[in-house]
DNA sequence: CTTGACCTTCCAGTCACTGGAAAGATTAGC
DNA sequence: GCTAATCTTTCCAGTGACTGGAAGGTCAAG
């Protein structure tokens, strides 16, 4: 099949598809006129790697996790392991976002949001108070 | 002052310094051997940029906080706006990893993380179960 | 036979830096 | 005064994960 079906089955962009060509993580057949003609295993690899990268792995993750989709003599500790660090980053972004959060609403609140010229926001950012 | 001590001071690395001014966040004076010169103003610019980047404001948005500023005759409601705009995402962005952090961790809490082939969380991200 | 949709490759841009090379300036120690 | 180390300069290239666009080839419909 085209790369359009291929797109439409995937949920990926075209113009991604061909990116994951070209950092290697799968390659297609050609037909005869050239275009790239993708199997049903090429299309569940695309579906995967469409679902990983919508967990927050990194590209990089998703080559292990592809390879280990693929081995079928692969160890589920394998998985487990690299899920259980990408958990413990998102734990850690969530911590951060919630800082981030409460001191911006502390900001928002006290600034008066009007016309006049001071403004506890910038005053905090600047380092005045 | 030279970029060195401007980056001690701000917190900022050089590269980043250079970066800043290449892109016209702030023009340093230069001295007559050709170092860039920066002044305390610089260095309180430098340190502006520096806590707001750390808020999780873009470049761009660092850009109109700090014209914001350096004039004093803004309205602190334009500040507020800003801050409020990115607050919304700062909250949106932590329900999305909620999610994510939700099906991993339902992922990982179902897969045995042994020397066996099968693996739950492969299973659901290349959707065979 | 022409139109339009699809496909190809290649090049460039995004964001916010970061690394490194090559060369000139300054400073510290001897 | 010499040398070595440190600092500074510019410029070019790379990161991650695409995305946009140009120029051209292919295909199916009417």
């Amino acid at each position: 099949m085209n790369i359009g079906t291929a797109s439409d089955k995937s949920g990926l962009p075209p113009k991604t598809i061909r990116y994951y060509e070209d950092i290697g993580l799968l390659k297609p057949e050609r037909a005869e006129n050239g275009y790239r003609d993708y199997s049903m295993s090429d299309v569940h690899k695309l579906r995967f790697l469409q679902r990983s990268r919508g967990l927050g792995f990194s590209v990089e993750e998703c080559r292990q996790l592809l390879a280990l989709y693929v081995d079928k003599e692969r160890a589920s500790a394998d998985v487990k392991s690299i899920a259980q660090s990408k958990l413990l980053e998102i734990d850690q972004k969530i911590l951060e976002l919630r800082e981030l959060q409460h001191t911006l609403q502390h900001l928002v609140a006290h600034c008066h949001g009007d016309q006049r010229p001071d403004c506890p926001i910038l005053e905090t950012i600047s380092g005045e108070k």
